[in-house]
DNA sequence: GTCTATAACGAGATAGAC
DNA sequence: GTCTATCTCGTTATAGAC
C-alpha cells in the first residue's frame, strides 16, 4: 500500500556491495568508484543514495549491528544453555570469516582513528552491546554452573570479544577458517566449567 | 672508518614517524604528506630515502620484526619459566598499546588484502615467527608442568597471538590500556597449569 | 532515480636545480 | 641529501540535464 519503510532496492544493493568491500579492504581501502563499478552504476548515482562516504559508513554499521542483534535474539530463543550460546556466538564470527570477510566492526576498529566521529560512536556501541550480551550469558552460565566463574563478567566478555576478533584477523592472513575454529574451540574450552561427570578426566 | 651499516639518521627518523602514523591510522590512512609535514621535509625528500610507499612499508615491517625478535631473545635470556615468558610476551603488546598504538602487524593484518605482495609476505612471516616462538615456550612449559597441556602447541600459540592482537584492537577504542591488561591476565590464567600448591584452591 | 560532466582536492611519484 | 616544480592519477563531491 504505502512506500516500503525498508531501504530502496538499490540502496540495499549498495549496502551489500559496500559491506563486502569494506570487510575485505577496509573503509580507507574502499572507494565510491569500486562500489559503483561493481554495481554497474555511476559514482554520482551512489551519492544520490548516500550523501557521502561518512553517511554510507554509518548506514553500514547500523545495518550490521541490527543484523547482529537479531542473531543474538535468535540464539537466546534457541537455547538456554550458556555454553551452547557461546558456541553459537563464536559460530557467527566463523560464518563471516568463511565468506572471506573480516568482521565489519573489527575492521573499522583498526581504522578507528581515521573514521568520522559518528562512525566511531557506532563502532563503540557495537562492541558495548556485544559485551553486554556476553556478560549476561556468562552470569547466567555461572549461576547454572556451566561456566567457569572468576572475576567480573564484563571483563570476561571483553576478553572473549577481543579473542574472537583477533582470531579472525590472523586467520584471514592464511585464508584458513580452520585456524579460527581451532582458536575459538580453545577459547570456549577455557570458559567451560569442569563438568561434574569428568572432573580431572583421569 | 667506513660508512655506517645502520640506516642514515634521516631514514631512521622517517621510519620512526611513519611507524607511529601507520600504527595509529593504518597503512591506507597514512600518506607521504603526513610524514613529510611532521618531519619538516618535503615529500620529494621522502622519496629519496624510500623509493615508494611500498618500499617504506617493507622497511617498517622489517625493522619492527627485528625489534620484536630481539625482545623475544631478551625474554629467553632473562628467564626459563614458561609462564614468566608468556607474561613478558603479553607485556610487549601492552607497552605498544600504552603508547596509543596498535601492533604494526596487527594493523597491517586488517589491511592485508590491499597491501603490496612483499608487505603481505613480511606480515605473514611476522606472525609465523611469533607463533613458532610461542609454541616453543608452550612445549617447554608443558614438559616443566607449568603450562596446561592440551592439543597442538602451534594451535595454542595461534590462539594466544590472536587473542592479544584482538585485545589490543578493542581496548584501543576506549583508549584504556587497563582493558588490555585485564584480558591478557585472563588469557594467561587460562594457560597456567593448576599449581601443585593450590589445586582446587578450596 | 540515474545520468554526464566537471570541480576541487590530495595522493604517490618524477625531473632536475642546488 | 634536500629542494622546487610539476605531473598524473584517483578520490570525494556537486551541478544540472534527462
Amino acid at each position: 500500500m504505502s512506500d516500503p519503510p525498508e531501504p530502496s532496492d538499490t540502496a540495499s544493493k549498495v549496502l551489500d556491495v559496500a559491506e563486502r568491500l569494506v570487510q575485505g579492504r577496509g573503509f580507507n581501502g574502499f572507494s565510491y568508484a569500486d562500489a559503483a563499478a561493481e554495481l554497474g552504476i555511476t559514482k554520482a548515482a551512489l551519492h544520490y543514495h548516500f550523501a557521502g562516504k561518512a553517511e554510507l559508513g554509518e548506514a553500514l554499521i547500523t545495518r550490521y549491528a541490527e543484523r547482529f542483534a537479531r542473531a543474538l535474539d535468535a540464539i537466546d530463543a534457541r537455547t538456554d544453555d550458556a555454553m551452547d550460546k557461546l558456541r553459537a556466538y563464536a559460530a557467527l564470527y566463523g560464518d563471516v570469516l568463511r565468506n572471506e570477510r573480516m568482521c565489519l566492526c573489527g575492521m573499522l576498529a583498526a581504522e578507528y582513528q581515521t573514521l568520522p566521529a559518528p562512525m566511531q560512536g557506532a563502532v563503540v556501541r557495537f562492541f558495548d552491546d556485544n559485551e553486554a550480551w556476553l556478560a549476561g550469558v556468562l552470569e547466567d552460565g555461572r549461576r547454572a554452573g556451566a561456566v567457569r566463574s572468576d572475576g567480573d563478567a564484563r571483563d570476561a566478555a571483553r576478553m572473549i570479544v577481543g579473542a574472537l576478533e583477533g582470531a579472525m584477523l590472523v586467520s584471514r592472513l592464511h585464508a584458513d577458517p580452520a585456524r579460527f575454529s581451532e582458536a575459538a574451540d580453545r577459547l570456549l574450552a577455557s570458559l567451560a566449567a569442569p563438568g561434574p561427570a569428568d572432573v580431572g578426566e583421569r
